[in-house]
Formats: C-alpha cells, structure tokens, sequence
RNA sequence: GGGCCCUUAGCUCAGGGGUUCAGAGCGCUCGCCUCACACGCGAGAGGUCGUUGGUUCAAAUCCAACAGGGCCCACCA
C-alpha cells in the first residue's frame, strides 16, 4: 500500500525584513507559529517507506510516549518531546528517513474518571445511564479534548509525522489489542484465576502492584487476646497474644499462626483458639513465615485480607473468608459489623473487642499502607476472580536481551533496575472492572433467562463466536493496549502477512504491512524512569513475543522535573511550571534549549522557571548576531535576501581570524555531533553555546564587525568577509537546529537567496572538512586572545576609560620570538582594535617604557605607559603576590618531576608536558622580577 | 531489610585518573548605554570537589567505610 502524496509544497514564506539597528529583542511569537506550518504543510516532517524499503535512506525512529487523553502538556512532556525531536532533527539532517510515531493513550482509569466527574457535575450518574450511554460520553469528550495535547506539542516545535498519529482504542489499535490477548491464551500465557488482589474500593477495579504506592502511615497496633479452647471448644485459661493493625478482619481469621522453633508456644501447634470477634474456632499452626520477636510473637491468619497470610493459609490449606464487599463495606460474613464501612467497622471492633476484655493493649504504630496511586483509596487485598499474563517466560527473554547489549540503556545504571523488576516478577493483572478500556475478548454462554452459563466453556474470540453469548464485562488494563504502541502503531498484526484489519482501515493510512517492515524495530525510546516497569520494559516483552524482535535498540531515560525545592511538581501543590506560558513568556527556543542543557544524564531537574531566561538571551544573541553581518546582505522588497556570499578565496588565503574561527567550528561540529551521538544532550547544547557566544560573538564578530564610514554610515562588509560570516553562521545554524529550531530556520532564509525545499530542517548535518584545520592559527590567535586580555586587565586594574586609548609594548618572549612577533606584527590591527590601542610597539624582548604597568601573558609581556597612574607600592605587592604564586605552582612541577617514580613511570607526554610548564613557569618568573626590579 | 543516586563557588548544577578538570549559568563587586545585542560588553572576587582510609608515579575523578540528603523495591502482622 503506497503512502499518501505529499502534499503540493507551498512557497517558502518570505523571511520578515531585517529590523532596523534600533529594534528591540528578537520575538518569536511570529516566526515560531509562520515556520511550523511551513514545515507541516510542507510535508518535511513526512517518513515514507519507500525511502527505506528502495534501501535509499536508513530508517530511524522514535515512538513518542503517548500522552494520555486527558493530559494536557507538563514540563516532563516539554523536557521529554525536547529531547525526541532533538534526536529526529539531528537524525533527519543526518540523512536518516526519520519518524516520530505521534498518538494518544486512552488513559482507562484517568479518563473514566475525568468524565464521570464532569457528568457528575452535570447530575449525570454512570451507573444510572448504562455502559452504552457513558461511553457515548466518554467518546464524545475524546472527540472534543482528546487532541489538545498533541495541539500544544507542536508549539514547543515537535516534528512528528502527524499521519502515524495513533489512539490506543481506534479501530485497528483495538483489533491488535484483542488479537494479543486472544494469542496469549493460545500461547497458554493468560488464564483466569481468583487470588487475592489489589481492590481499589473507591474505582471499584482492581489495579496493579505497580498502581499501587506504599506510604507511611500513622495508625495503631492493637494486641488481642486469643483464647485457647479444650476439645469441646471451651475457653481455657490459656491464650494467645496477637499483634495486629488491622482488627477489621478479624472476622476473617481462620487460623493463628506461631514460628515452628518458637518454644513458647510448642504445645499450643494444632490446639484450636476462639476468634475474638464472631467466636470462630481456628487452629494453631506454624510457619517459618513468622517473627519469633513481633508483638507477641503470634500472628492471625486471614487469608482472605492479607497477601502473607494467603501465602501462609495456601501452605497449610486454611480455609479463606472474605468479609468485605467491592465497595469497602463488610459483608454478611461479618456478622453483627455486616454492611459497615471498613474504617467504621475498625473502630467499633476495637471498642467492643476493649469492652469485652480482650483488647490487651494499643500502641501507636506506622503502618506501610498500600495506596491507589489513582485514587488514592487505600488499597483492600482481596480475592477476586481475574485475568493474568504469566510473566516469567515473558521476563525471560526481555531479560536476555538487556544482558546481551541487544538493548541498550541511557544511563546504563537503569538497566539495573529493570533486571530487578524481571528477576522478581510477577504475574500481571489485566482485567479491570471499568467501561472505558478495550473489552475483553472472552465470551460466554447465557442459559434461558440470560445469565451467564457457568456449566458451559467460556470462548476467547475477538469477533462473537456465536449469537446469544455475552461478552466479558470487564475491559483491559491501560498498559495491555501501550505495551504494543512501537509495532501497532505501524499496522501489526497486518504486517505479520495474515490478511490484518488494520491495512484497509482508512484513517490510517500510513499503518501498513510495508511501513511495518520499514519502520519497525524503532531505533530509540525516549521516556522517564517513572514508567520503566509499567511501560518501557513491558513492550520489550511484548516485542519478542509478539514480532519476535525489540521494539527499540536504544532506551534514553530522561530525569524528571521537580520544583525548585525537589517536590514532584503537582496539581494539589500548585508547584507546577505551565510549559505554554514559558514559550508565551521566552519562546519554544528558548525553554527547549534551557530544557537541553538542564538534561544532564538522567539527573531529576530542579526547575526554576527564570533559568528559561539563559535559553531566551542565548536565542537573543543568535538573533542579534546575525545583524552584523546581515546589514550587508542585500534584499529585495518582500525582504529576502539577494546577495548570495560565497567564499572565493582558499582556506589557506583566509585572515588569521576567520582560519580561527572555521577551524573552531570544525572542532565543535566534531564534539557536538560525538555528544549527541552518546546521548549526552546538556554537553553539546553547551558545547554549540560556547562556540557561538565565545568565540564567533565575542572574538570574531568584534573583528569583522564593520564600522562607520566617514560619513557616519555604517559599511558593508566586503564580499569575501562576508562569505566566510555567512558560511561560518550557517554552520553554527546546523548545529543549532536541533536545539531551536524555530529561531535557525527564520534566520537560514535571511542568510541567502534559496528555493522553497531548501528549508534548515531538511539540511545537511555538517561534517567538517578536514584540510579546513589550523592548529597554528588556533595556537597565533589565542596568544592575541590573551594579550588583548592583558590590556583590558590593565585598563579595568587603572580606570582607564573603554574610550580611552592608549599606547602598548608587546615584548615577545619564548622560544621564537622573532617569528611570532613578526606573526604578530601581521595582525596588529586585531589587538589595535580589540584593546583600543592606537600606538602598538611589537617586538621580540622590547624594552619596558618608563612608568608602565606590566603583565605577564604566557612567555610575553605586555606594558602599558600609564605616566602618574601607577601606584608603585601596589604595583610591587601585586607583581610579589604573583611571583609567589608562579613559584609555587613552579616548585608543585619540580617536586613531580624530581621523583623518580613519576618520570619512570608516567607516560612520556604527561612528563613532556610538566617540563614544559617548568619552563614556561622559570621564564615567567624572570619577566616578573625583572618587572619587580624596575620598579625601584 | 535490599538496591540505586546525590554531596564540587552564595544558589542551581556540569565534569568522572594527569593545571587547558578546578568549570558553566545565575547571583555578587568594579567599570562601561563601545555604532548586533543592557536579554548586553569588559575586568574581578569566590571552592583544600561531604569525612576518613586505601589503590596509583598521579585521585574531585577508582575502591572501602562513615556522615548527611533523595529515590525505588520489600509480606514483620
């Protein structure tokens, strides 16, 4: 099946005219909304499959972590999408055929309680109107809010192909869906089974262990007496002790149980005790299970309300009761405390079991207690009847390909945590007793007056097998349709050959057999650890089994965003940061790079929202350089540009500066792709920062920067400058892409005359050109660097006035003088300019003017005449405490290289090294004493 | 109870055997509206890299213990 036509291209936008020298800050609100429609209607967020399957391009792809329909953007979104598109931008430049699988999950428990929630205010009950009519509902708000994240994702920039976009319960998602659990059970790896769960009275569902938190709760232990009864069940003098904090259950106690070496109680194994509350007659067994040294030292069974005590009451056949209803209440079996509420029932147990004598003592206590991470419910272990994945075979293979580098982990640290979870596992709960969800495939049997037929089989089928049979109430868990996102998304099971639903299902048109083949396995999952179990390491799971491949080669865990004080950010704190009103208030640019540099190796982000400021001033600089040079790029009306720079003149024939500058951009080309190569997002963001404000701002620009003219006006560059400023910027625009995309490409098309597909976004990634490299004039220009560094100490050290110019001695000093001096003399204007010095001596060993201050830059010093403004007694102090700072460091060097050892030892360019610096260090200390000496 | 992470400048954090590894941003001090940018420019101050041992010619960096802080797992009722 062949992909959609791209749509027909629109004419590049005219870039906005260049703002007059007066204009204020660069504004991104223009530009960010002008180039996203660009490139969306332009279709260059587009992966096709022939590209990849014709073996033209390498495919690479990221399935984006489906938001949740009822989500609306948060900073761990912004971070996270930051990240993703970064790798699909820089992946796309590369050359790849890049895809970013947009979509939506249905969210089961989130949304079904957003939207009874609503239709609660609204009067509306759920129960009240049915299962049709709710989801009718539920669907109908998916229809009218379900896309608003996706919507606020492309401000931040996202370049998704937006045709992939899936949702978790369309049509052929759930055909997948069903099909998985169908397969599952032929596979013998789901089967239905009562134990015990984790009930979540408030939804009234079960959930998880991995939706379940344990937190700390203050509560009681009370101890009760139990007593020991005779052969005829009469109460003796004796009795047992018993810890509890849970006297609710009581009424569901069907054995006590002690430790089998506990000496205490020998004699009391196989007695029988009287249940305090409902007087139950119970057995006394032992198990290795119990602590000799808690409370009593005896524990009460009750294997309907306690996941040890089913382990223990399964070990010795004890009988389970389960006194509880779905909603929390007890039940009959709780006989006088039937239909109380669970925490009601607790207190009174406790008060009567107090005015019945029994109650021996209640202590405070902190009680780890199980919470819905939904509700917040407190979770009721009870036994119910469910479906279950068996995990281990599952886990089996997930763990292999983790262990043999199939897999790869970013930073390998989490694939610990993940071997943890699979060496432990256990089997998932799936069923959930809610209506929004993928119905469960299993049908059964209805007798004549249409209740379910228990004496006759159950049938999984997607489709129903035959008329008259019902269909499973419960629906799936959330996480059963996400564990299939990477290869669902693209079509499978269509792919797998079988004659597939999905492939002829008009909306998506791009889920097909060959962009299965051609996109799938993705290449990276971009995600944060607080899904690891849930998500990450279940679709590897799913992946093996079910296309027998990874879903991903590479997993990239991202920290997550807290607030400044290292609180999860969250509704009810009201501490969280509005990712839309940062890019309202600095721009998408400026808060993606702030979110790139802060996204350091899976570290957890304090996020203070002004730290977006250094993103907003950083595009502000990008934007205002390019206003140098720009002024001499010629435009036509609509303001685009007409002059095309190009360079003419050799690499060699270049100025000192600008063969610095391009070998200074090959470098960080170099560094910056590395980073990225490994993941390493915060370096190269600050890598490409540093370059641009450091050395193409603050060095170069200053050089080239043109200035007026005698009539005031201010000049044009000349051509040749020109080129080489336009080409070294677009170079730094490659790099930056990435990063800020919207502010690189607005400025790409001010640089020169283009056609409408030569857009940033479909560029090149720059691979530097290695004869452009010069180590000399890196070596020529940073001695420049340091001795208009000298001056400018000098001139801040006086209060010399910026303005004011002055007169300089360069006397050069080290092993060449007379060479680098001469090389100097060649590009006196840069230190002229850069340090304002409008008479400029430069000399091997020249003399030091009378009355001048005097600093020592490497093996050179720099004096400037400063007649009368010298303070000679602080000069001296100064000039002492440097030369006793030179020796120390000399003396550290010598002591190294004294010792045998180090010298024997160390290798050759590490001794090399520190003798150099011994050198340097002796040479410069001569040139301050001399300097000192001068002095008087 | 087990495991993991963190502790580096006033603040937030990079760095992860060898003076380009003692750094960045913010803040602070001093001087500048220098004709791209005050969302800016120039010059500074400020850390014996949590503590104690060990490995090594060499430790902020590796190992161990300890002290703080945080996270994740876990059936002491």
């Amino acid at each position: 099946m062949a992909d959609t036509p791209r749509p027909p291209l629109p004419e590049a936008p005219a870039a906005a005219p260049l703002p007059e020298a007066a204009d204020g800050p660069y504004d991104p609100t223009a530009v960010e909304t002008k180039w996203y429609r660009y490139w969306e209607d332009g279709g260059f967020f587009h992966a096709d499959t022939e590209a990849v399957t014709s073996g033209e391009k390498e495919p690479f792809v990221i399935p984006m972590p489906p938001p949740n329909v009822t989500g609306r953007l948060h900073m761990g979104h912004a971070l996270q999408d930051t990240v993703q598109d970064l790798l699909i931008r820089l992946k796309r430049m590369q050359g790849f055929e890049a895809l970013w699988i947009p979509g939506i999950d249905h969210a089961g428990i989130a949304t079904q309680n957003v939207v009874e929630r609503k239709l609660r205010e609204q009067g509306l009950d759920r129960k009240a109107m049915g299962r049709e009519a709710f989801l009718t509902h539920v669907w109908d708000w998916r229809e009218e809010y379900g896309d608003i994240i996706l919507k606020q994702k492309r401000r931040l920039g996202d370049s998704c192909d937006w045709r992939y976009s899936r949702f978790t319960m369309d049509e052929g998602f759930s055909r997948a869906v069903q099909e998985v659990f169908v397969r599952l059970v032929e596979d013998g790896l789901v089967y239905k089974g009562e134990y015990l769960v984790n009930w979540d009275p408030e939804n009234q569902t079960v959930i998880s262990n991995e939706e379940v938190d344990n937190v700390e709760r203050s509560g009681s232990l009370w101890t009760v007496r139990y007593p020991v009864v005779d052969a005829d069940g009469t109460d003796t003098e004796a009795a047992l002790m018993i810890a509890t904090t849970r006297p609710e259950t009581i009424p569901a106690d069907t054995a006590v149980a002690v430790h089998p070496e506990d000496e205490r109680f020998q004699h009391l194994i196989g007695q029988r005790v009287r249940v305090p509350v409902g007087n139950r007659l119970v057995p006394v067994i032992a198990d290795e299970a119990i602590q000799m040294d808690f409370g009593a030292g005896a524990l009460k069974v009750t294997p309907g309300h306690s996941e040890v005590d089913w382990e223990i009451g399964k070990r010795h056949d004890i009988e389970v009761l389960s006194i509880m209803n779905l909603d929390g209440t007890l039940n009959d079996l709780a006989g006088a405390y039937a239909g109380m509420e669970r925490t009601a029932a607790k207190k009174q147990i406790v008060a009567d079991l107090d005015a019945d004598g029994y109650l021996v003592k209640t202590e405070d206590y902190t009680v780890m207690t199980p919470i819905s991470s939904r509700s917040k419910a407190v979770i009721e272990p009870l036994l119910s009847p469910q479906w279950y994945v068996r995990m281990a075979p599952l886990a089996e293979r997930a763990l292999a390909v983790v262990n043999d580098g199939t897999v790869t982990f970013h930073p390998a640290r989490w694939a610990n945590e993940y071997r943890r979870w699979l060496e432990d596992i256990r089997d998932w709960p799936i069923s959930r007793q809610l209506w929004w969800g993928h119905r469960i495939p299993v049908w059964y049997h209805t007798t004549e007056a249409g209740e379910i037929d228990d004496s006759r089989d159950f049938v999984v089928s997607v489709d129903q097998p035959e008329a008259g049979m019902v269909q499973d109430e419960d629906v799936l868990d959330t996480w059963f349709s996400s564990w299939l996102w990477p290869f669902a998304t693209l079509g499978w099971p269509a792919g797998e050959g079988a004659e597939g639903p999905v492939a002829d299902t008009s909306p998506f048109p791009m889920a097909s057999p060959e962009a299965l083949r051609a996109f799938y396995p993705a290449s990276v999952l971009v995600s944060g650890y607080d899904i690891l179990f849930f998500w990450i390491a279940r679709m590897i799971m799913a992946g093996l089994h079910f296309t027998d491949r990874v879903p991903y080669r590479d997993v990239f865990i991202t920290g997550m965003i807290k607030d400044t004080q290292g609180r999860w950010m969250s509704k009810s704190l009201g501490n969280g940061i509005d990712p839309l009103d940062m890019i309202e208030q600095y721009g998408a640019d400026a808060v993606r790079f702030t979110l790139a540099v802060l996204c350091a190796q899976g570290q957890d982000i304090k996020l203070d929202p002004a730290k977006f400021e250094g993103g907003r001033n950083f595009a502000n600089k990008v934007w205002n350089a390019s206003r140098v040079f720009g002024r001499s790029i010629e435009t036509d009306r609509d303001g685009r540009p007409t002059t095309d720079a190009r360079r003419t003149r050799a690499f060699a024939d270049l100025s000192l500066v600008e063969r610095w500058v391009v070998t200074r951009l090959g470098e960080t080309t170099e560094s910056v792709t590395a980073s990225l190569g490994a993941y390493r997002i915060s370096e190269a963001a600050q890598t490409v920062y540093d370059f641009v404000w450091n050395d193409f701002c603050d060095w170069y620009l200053e050089l080239i920067k043109p200035a007026r003219g005698e009539d005031g006006e201010i000049q044009n560059l000349d051509a040749e400058t020109l080129a080489v400023a336009v080409e070294t910027f677009e170079g730094a625009l490659r790099l930056l892409h990435p990063f800020m995309p919207f502010l690189t490409e607005e400025l790409w098309w001010k640089q020169r005359p283009r056609g409408p597909r030569e857009a940033l976004i479909a560029c090149d990634w720059p691979t530097p050109d290695p004869t452009e490299r010069d180590t000399e004039a890196v070596h020529l220009f940073s001695t420049v660097q340091s001795l208009v560094g000298a001056v400018r100490q000098v001139r801040a050290q006086y209060g010399v006035a910026p303005s004011k110019p002055l007169a300089v001695t360069v006397s050069v000093g080290g092993d060449h003088a007379e060479a680098t001096a001469r090389a100097l003399e060649d590009v006196r204007g840069y230190i002229e300019r850069l340090a304002r010095v409008d008479d400029l001596i430069i000399a091997a060993d020249a003399p030091k003017p009378d009355a001048s201050a005097a600093v020592v830059v490497d093996r050179h010093q720099v004096f400037v005449p400063l007649a009368g403004m010298i303070d000679l007694d602080a000069e001296r102090e100064r000039l002492r405490g440097e030369i006793e700072a030179k020796r120390g460091f000399l003396a550290s060097v010598e002591r190294k290289l004294a010792n045998e050892n180090f010298v024997s030892r160390a290798p050759e360019a590490v001794v090399g090294k520190e003798r150099q610096k011994r050198d340097d260090a002796t040479a410069e200390i001569a040139a301050l004493e001399a300097n000192l000496a001068d002095l008087g």
